[in-house]
DNA sequence: TAGATATTTTGAAAATTATCTAAATATATT
DNA sequence: AATATATTTAGATAATTTTCAAAATATCTA
């Protein structure tokens, strides 16, 4: 499902630091690999499952690879929250009892 | 930290259902244990993680003890989205080179 | 094409989380 | 007080996730 790597993609600490330093601009995997004190293996396997969730798009130019935040997705999760957390839709008005 | 909690609470798809069932209106631990085929001891679990992320809230009543949502907190998740996104907030305007 | 740099993939160990059964706690009823 | 019902806690195991070192892949440069 797809709120699944949403959720899983969001619940790690260092993925969402990644996220946040992504904001700044554009960064390649070793320019994101400096603000942290884990290996480059750990945070590739990051970056993949922030791509899996499509959180961030990767795009390679010539021997680096560069990350970028993919905002567009975020409206998906915003609708899972409204949709949540709407009280129109929600059941604790007048109801038919069973 | 609190978004750790959040993320994390929200990461589990048994929990998200969780939420959605409350949305239909409060129900005791039992009533929430019928819509799922797992133990009583791991729903518990789960409704503790929510607890503990302040997704629900809990209150005795008799033998029973009734779950519902606490919809107050999505307010700070809303704002963290809000955040990430904001746009004036972003870095990738005009910056000074290093 | 050989060597250097950037990144990912593989395979395994460590850490965390989910799950279960059995036991414990709390309340209700007789 | 004894028994029944609702729920949680404890303790153990299974499943998943994070992490690392080593090896593999891709690109660049001399």
């Amino acid at each position: 499902m797809m709120l699944d790597v949403f959720f899983k993609a969001l619940s790690d600490p260092t993925r969402r630091e990644i996220l946040k330093i992504l904001r700044q601009g554009d960064l390649t995997a070793g320019e994101i690999a400096e603000h942290f004190n884990i290996s480059k293996p750990s945070l590739s396997h990051h970056l993949n499952v922030l791509k899996q969730a499509d959180l961030v798009l990767d795009e390679r130019k010539g021997q680096y690879i560069s990350y970028s935040l993919n905002t567009s997705v975020f409206q998906d999760l915003l609708a899972w929250f409204v949709d949540m957390f709407n009280q129109e839709d929600r059941g604790d008005r007048v109801e038919k009892k069973k």
